[in-house]
DNA sequence: TGTACATCAGTGAACGCGCGTTCACTGATGTAC
DNA sequence: TGTACATCAGTGAACGCGCGTTCACTGATGTAC
C-alpha cells in the first residue's frame, strides 16, 4: 500500500510535469507564434533542454498535445455553455450563449485558436485522433437545432437546395449531430457555424482592427443575425 | 539616349530581379509555410545570401512586398470579376462572379492566403500601405450592394438592428464603399464577406476534409445562400 | 568617339545566434525480498 | 525492518544543422566630359 502510494505519487509529479511543460509551452506560443522551441520551454522552467525528452518524444508530440488541450478545452466551453441555459427551450439563448463561449475562449487564448484555427504548421500532420475532440463543438451546436427542429420552432424558409453532390455529405454530418434535420437545415447550420469562427479569425488576426472599436458588439450582432438566417426565434 | 537606354535597361533588370526573388520566396511560402528563410531563396536562385540584399533591406521588407502583391492580386482578381459581368442589373451574377473569382485565386495560391489571412506571422509587424490594397475586393462587393440597393433590387427584410455602438462605424464603412446603404444592410455585406473567408479558411487550413469531397460545390452552396441572406434576387 | 570615374551587383568569409535530438552519465526515488 | 537492485529524472556535452545580417572586396556596367 505505501509501496502503492509511493509509487502514484511519482505518478502524479510526473503528470504534473506535463501540464507544467505544457503550460510553457502556452506562455511560449503567445511570444513566438507557432514556432515552438524545445529550448526556450526547457529554459523558462530551469531545465536543460534534453530533459523534456523524459516527457514528450519530439517537438511534434507536445504540439499535437497542445492541440488536443485547446480542442477539448473549448469543445468544453461550448457544452458547459450549452448545458448552462436553463430553460432547454430556449433555443435562440442556448446559441448565443455557446457562441459567446467560444468567442471568450478564443479571444483568451487567441494563440491556442490560432493553433487550432489558423494557418496549419508547415510540416505538422495532425494524428487521427485529434478529430473527435475537434468536433464537440459541433455537436454542441448541432444538438440546439435538432431540439429547435423538433419543437417545430426553426423557421425554415427561403432555403437554398444544395446541389445533389452534397446531399449524402449533409445527411452524414447530419446523422451525427441533428438527426431529424433536412440537408439545407444542417447545410445552414454548417454556414452559421462558419461565419462565427471567420468572425472570430477577422478579430483574432487584426482584420477589423480600423473598422470597430468594440469587437465584442460586432460580435454579439453576427450571433443575432446568423440566429435570424438559421430560423431560430426567441 | 542611349545612356537613357542602357539606364532603363538597367532599372529593368533590376525590376526583373525583384521579381524573381519574390517567386522563389513563394514557391519557398509552399513548403515552410511563412517561415521565410532569406538563404533558402538565396540557394533557389543560385545566389550567395547576402546577394539579396541588393534587393531587399531585411527579410520583413521582403515580406511586406509579397503580402502587398497577394493583397493586390486578390483584388484585382476581385475587380476583374465584378467588371466581367456584362450585365451591370444582374446584381446576383456580379457577386457570385466575385466569390467565385476569390475562391479562385486562393486555391490556386493556398499560401498567399495563409500569408494574408492566416494566423499573424509572429513578430512581423505589417506597415500602413497594405491598408488600402487589402480592401479592394470589400470594394467590390460593396459597389454590387449599393447598385442593387438604388435599383430596388435588394430585398431587405428581417433585418436586425445593430447596436448604438456599431452604427457610426457601420456607416463610416458604407460611407466608403456603398453610400447609399443602411448599417443594418451594410452589417450584413460584411456578415456574408465573413462567411466566404471563413469559408476559404475552413477549406484550405483542411477542416473540411472529412466532411466534404467536392468542396468547390460546397462553396457554391455557401455564395448562393449567402445571396439569399444578403438579399440579392435574380 | 574614347577615356576616367562612379555606380552597382554579386562574392565570400565571418559573427553570433538558435534549433532538435542523441547519448553516456549521475543521483535520487521506488520495489522486492 | 533493512538491504540490494531496478527504475526513472535530470545533466552536460556534443552533433550537425540553419538562420539574418554585416563588411570589405572584385568586376562589370553605365555616365560625364
Amino acid at each position: 500500500m505505501t509501496e502503492r502510494a509511493k509509487g502514484s505519487i511519482r505518478a502524479r509529479v510526473r503528470a504534473e510535469m506535463l501540464d507544467e511543460i505544457k503550460n510553457a509551452a502556452r506562455r511560449q506560443l503567445a511570444e513566438g507564434g507557432a514556432n515552438l522551441s524545445l529550448r526556450a520551454i526547457a529554459r523558462e522552467m530551469g531545465m536543460v533542454s534534453s530533459a523534456i525528452y523524459r516527457y514528450y518524444a519530439s517537438r511534434d508530440d507536445l504540439l499535437t498535445a497542445l492541440i488536443l488541450d485547446a480542442y477539448n478545452s473549448l469543445g468544453e466551453a461550448a457544452e458547459r455553455a450549452g448545458t448552462s441555459v436553463a430553460d432547454r427551450a430556449d433555443h435562440l439563448g442556448r446559441w448565443a450563449a455557446v457562441a459567446r463561449a467560444i468567442r471568450a475562449w478564443a479571444v483568451a487564448r487567441p494563440h491556442e485558436y490560432a493553433l487550432i484555427y489558423g494557418s496549419p504548421v508547415p510540416g505538422y500532420v495532425a494524428p487521427e485522433d485529434t478529430v473527435l475532440p475537434s468536433i464537440r463543438p459541433v455537436v454542441v451546436l448541432g444538438a440546439i437545432i435538432e431540439d429547435a427542429f423538433t419543437a417545430g420552432r426553426l423557421a425554415t424558409t427561403e432555403l437554398s437546395r444544395p446541389a445533389m453532390v452534397l446531399r449524402p455529405e449533409l445527411a452524414r454530418v447530419a446523422q451525427g449531430v441533428a438527426p431529424s434535420v433536412s440537408e439545407p437545415v444542417m447545410a445552414r447550420a454548417l454556414i452559421a457555424w462558419t461565419e462565427l469562427f471567420g468572425a472570430l479569425s477577422f478579430e483574432l488576426f487584426g482584420r477589423f482592427k480600423n473598422t470597430f472599436t468594440d469587437l465584442e458588439a460586432w460580435y454579439e450582432h453576427q450571433v443575432w443575425d446568423m440566429a435570424t438566417f438559421l430560423g431560430l426565434r426567441s
